[in-house]
DNA sequence: GTCTATAACTTGATAGAC
DNA sequence: GTCTATCAAGTTATAGAC
């Protein structure tokens, strides 16, 4: 297969694998189930992929670089702190409301990785944070945010958040707009000094 | 095996899986790796337990519990619905401080549970939610609290502490009263009315 | 690209000697 | 209660016909 653009069954799989992947867990999901629901015998999958990690790559690698080339975006730009969070977090509350089964794969499989990528997937990781927790700290320092503690905080504010992408649970019917709105009022309010 | 008081073997037992779950999740543990972490066969573990899931259903119970006791408790006080928020959200994180390992499979492994059991785990969950929703109604419609929606109130809450069993990922050595503190101050900074 | 067949291995769990 | 031996089923992945 030639591998310039993805055929529409290689996408089928991968949009299939990760539903599977956030309905079992990486582990508890094979390629079997996999091969069923895209009506294919488990071997066939292997015209199109290589192995079934290289599906849990993708997915990551994807994520992790959306929220890079984000962060990218919004350093370069002149917002004070308090409206760079702003940012990001919408970005991640929306994130979450449009593609669920991504980021929860994203968030909850990845440490299935093998090392190889594992180890690149954690310093990308860790870079994020570190460039998220300079934004919070000139938000410390020229006092718009409460003095807490950076890693507190940004913690905070990601796991905060880590509910959306299971939105089903929900019984109120509220609209992304609203429910992205008080979350950030929320999550903002504990930061913001006032 | 007398099923009164638990051996030694069985606790110890008990606590490696737990470990054993929380590093590389439960479909991903294997019998033979317990039985290697507590020097038996993997045959022998059977003289302990009837099955696997037998381990991660008694994690499960335990914790949920454990938290259901703890919110009968907060019932019974006098306390306004921001003195009950605030000693709930203590108590799950001095949990999540103290027993690290039980509480992250109990958060992030229940969903491995068989369907008898998981049944009963998911509805003793919606107990706790809605009783825990009632407390945070109360503190809207006494004005302690901004007028948010409940549930978008209750799963940030939750959520928002939710990476403090990953405490070790924290470079800075804060003592825990610090961190208990600042996240309780975060989170009911932007919950409470200012 | 899809199939059948199969390799090579791991899984949870049991039987029965000691 | 622990062991060896083993089972039956499931796992990822490959070989080769079509």
């Amino acid at each position: 297969m030639i591998p310039m653009s993805d055929t529409p069954k290689k996408k089928e799989i991968f949009e299939e694998a990760a539903k599977l992947f956030q309905e079992r867990g990486y582990s508890a999901a094979s390629m079997r189930d996999l091969a069923d629901r895209v009506n294919l015998k488990a071997s066939s999958l292997y015209s199109h992929i290589r192995k079934k990690e290289e599906i849990l790559q993708k997915i990551c690698r994807d994520q992790a670089t959306r929220f890079t080339n984000a962060m990218e975006e919004v350093e370069k730009m002149k917002n004070t702190p308090s409206g760079k969070v702003r940012i990001l977090l919408s970005l991640h509350i929306r994130t979450a409301l449009e593609d669920p089964t991504s980021i929860t794969v994203f968030s909850d499989e990845w440490k299935h990785l093998e090392t190889d990528y594992l180890h690149e997937f954690l310093e990308q990781r860790r870079d994020y944070e570190q460039r998220f927790r300079q934004i919070i700290q000139a938000g410390i320092s020229s006092g718009e945010f409460r003095p807490l503690d950076p890693h507190i905080i940004l913690f905070t504010l990601l796991t905060g958040i880590r509910w959306l992408h299971h939105k089903q649970r929900m019984q109120t019917s509220l609209s992304r707009e609203i429910l992205e709105n008080q979350v950030v009022e929320m999550l903002m309010g504990g930061l913001e000094n006032k």
